[in-house]
RNA sequence: GGGGUUGUAGCUCAGUCGGUUAGAGUGCCGGUCUGUCACACCGGAGGUCGCGAGUUCGAGUCUCGUCAGCCCCGCCA
């Protein structure tokens, strides 16, 4: 390995090989830069200590060739010391060269200057195996290699069993869409890519693996994110007679063991919130707790205001929220405008601020407040509010975005570099378009005090489900799991399901729980995301090797293709002509 | 499915108001060069301006369509 000589291996004769990084050819002396996984060392070309059948083979080689050398490591002259290389003191002196491999030249280099751009990331993609060769990519594959063998020993430490679920499996209804894979054998039928081996480790739990983890991978056929990839890696976990609090700090000993491979804080035990609590405070329930701003709620305070869009709402049965700056006064009605677009683009009709001055309240919700309104909310001279009236459903949302774009003009200054919080106690339902839809997914085990509240308030029903937050970003989420066949075939029902729906495609499951099923509960962790944001990536592309595009397209291989005629003809399967 | 944005030499980019032969840096090729490290210097090659229509006397530049990358919304139990 060529990064780790230094002046004490001074005088070893030994071989080295990898890739040729730079080249810089003075005629009668030549010296190349030589790059391996581990970083790089000047090797040297010169009359005087190299053969002459090598002396002129090296004046051929050319960036990232192949090759080998044999020589001496030698101190560098007297001034010839490269101080920002870690080698930087020494050289090899080659006596021998041999070209192992010749190299076209590189579509994309491998080499870069400081200061110069990266390729576009299409052409990276396109020449994957030269990006891969960047010292940034191979650090965060490595990190990402570090990371999974650090919970592995974890988890085994702990006593849980790695059990692999299957790849092929059966489609299951809701959620994302399955990728599908025709069975040739019956032909008209398929398996589908797992979406994430949840039901198989319920049936693990079932079965007595009272313990089970997996570095799952996991497949979702739907549009794709910087922080999305079709294919992804889960740390899925799960395990038998327990509580939310012991899921809760096996995962937190986790992320500790994580966290210390990467040079980020996790001080836990971590801080919990409630999803009502979060969604109260943050509006979101992936709040970004590196900064302290809060929602507050005026619609006591605000009751004599006299302004009709505020009225309206509230009769409506919504309430008025906002954020107060103190000092925010000096915010530019441009900059104001900027985060009221993110209120809009979170689908509020409009965002209502007030400034306070010497003169009284100003702004479109100012200017409608007596002094003694403006004291009442705290809206002091030189301050700023803005304000959100209407359903929690629609305040909410537009307070996180408003929250995050005035973290960003504001450049408000975190008030920890690392922030970790658990979110619990999320609602089992979601109500979309008056659709009932499981949150989560239909298995998690709801509040105790909750569940007579099933068929006749679905809505207010908690869950015991649980979301790992990290910076805003989240890692991973888990619940209890309903082990009584009986209680899962009701919350199956709420949702909408006939008996027979529930029968075809729970009836698994729901006969493996009949089979004496232990309480049991887990979590999964993207593992992805996990090294995204320890490594600082812009997007997930950069921790996967071989990644896809936004369009799901592998560059490199050229994937996905159509299938030949006689592949399609053994499955049975038949393409409908395209464009319509 | 929708919105935005980018596409000019191998790579990173410039290209004014639509006007003559489309430029720079780097890489590549050839040459000089014995302590360089973004080596230096001299010379050279290299272009389907993503693709297709249209407007125009004339299109890298304007219009429409299309393809691809990226970002976002929808979607992602």
């Amino acid at each position: 390995m060529v990064g780790g000589l230094r002046a004490g291996n001074e005088g070893e004769a030994l071989a080295l090989a990898g890739w040729v990084h730079r080249r810089r050819d003075l005629g009668g002396l030549l010296f190349v830069d030589l790059r391996d996984r581990s970083g790089l060392i000047q090797v040297s070309f010169g009359p005087d200590w190299t053969e002459a059948a090598s002396m002129e083979h090296a004046h051929d080689i050319g960036h990232e060739d192949v090759i080998r050398v044999e020589g001496v490591v030698a101190a560098r002259p007297e001034g010839a010391h490269k101080d920002d290389m870690a080698t930087g003191g020494v050289e090899l002196r080659v006596t021998r060269l041999e070209i192992l491999s010749d190299a076209r030249t590189p579509e994309i280099p491998v080499y870069r200057a400081s200061e110069d751009e990266l390729p576009a990331e299409e052409l990276r993609l396109q020449h994957r195996v030269l990006d891969l060769r960047r010292r940034e990519l191979q650090q965060k594959l490595v990190l990402r290699h570090k990371l999974v063998l650090a919970a592995r020993n974890y988890m085994d430490r702990n006593g849980f069993i790695e059990v692999e679920t299957p790849i092929l499996t059966k489609a299951t209804p809701e959620g994302a869409r399955d990728y599908l894979v025709p069975s040739r054998v019956h032909k008209g039928e398929f398996y589908a890519l797992p979406q994430s081996p949840q039901i198989y480790k319920q049936l693990l739990m079932v079965a007595g693996f009272d313990r089970y983890f997996q570095i799952a991978r996991c497949f979702r056929d739907e549009d794709l994110r910087a922080d999305r990839q079709p294919e992804f890696t889960q740390i899925d976990v799960e395990a038998s007679f327990v509580e939310v609090d012991d899921i809760l700090r096996w995962i937190e000993g986790l992320i500790l063991a994580l966290a210390e491979i990467s040079d980020v804080d996790a001080p836990i035990p971590f801080p919990r919130l409630t999803w009502q609590e979060s969604m109260e405070r943050y509006g979101s329930d992936r709040p970004d707790l590196r900064y302290q701003l809060e929602i507050e709620d005026w619609t006591e305070s605000t009751a004599d205001l006299d302004f009709r869009v505020i009225r309206s709402q509230v009769d409506a049965g919504g309430r008025v929220r906002g954020f107060l700056l103190k000092g925010g006064g000096g915010l530019s009605r441009r900059q104001i405008d900027g985060v009221e677009n993110e209120a809009k683009a979170a689908g509020a009709p409009g965002l209502l601020w007030g400034k306070r001055s010497d003169e009284g309240a100003s702004g479109p919700l100012g200017k409608f407040m007596s002094e003694e309104q403006a004291d009442r909310i705290g809206l002091g001279i030189g301050d700023l509010v803005l304000v959100s009236a209407g359903p929690d459903s629609l305040t909410s949302p537009t307070l996180s975005a408003v929250r995050d774009a005035l973290v960003a003009v504001l450049e408000l200054q975190p008030v920890r570099e690392h922030a970790w919080v658990w979110v619990t106690d999320f609602p089992v339902f979601d109500e979309e378009d008056g659709m009932l839809a499981a949150s989560h997914h239909p298995f998690v085990m709801p509040h105790t005090d909750d569940i007579d509240d099933l068929e006749a308030d679905p809505a207010s029903v908690r869950g015991t489900a649980y979301d790992l937050v990290y910076n805003g970003t989240e890692f991973g989420s888990g619940s209890l799991r309903i082990h009584e066949p009986e209680l899962q075939r009701r919350i199956l029902r709420v949702l909408g399901l006939s008996e027979d729906e529930i029968e075809k495609k729970f009836g698994f499951l729901l006969n493996a729980l009949s089979a004496g099923a232990p309480p049991h509960g887990g979590i999964a962790l993207g593992m992805d995301r996990i090294v995204q944001r320890f490594t600082d990536s812009p997007s997930l592309r950069d921790t996967v090797a071989f990644p896809k595009t936004t369009a799901a397209r592998a560059l490199f291989e050229g994937a996905p293709t159509p299938p030949g005629e006689s592949a399609l003809d053994e499955l049975g399967l038949q393409l409908k002509a395209q464009d319509s």
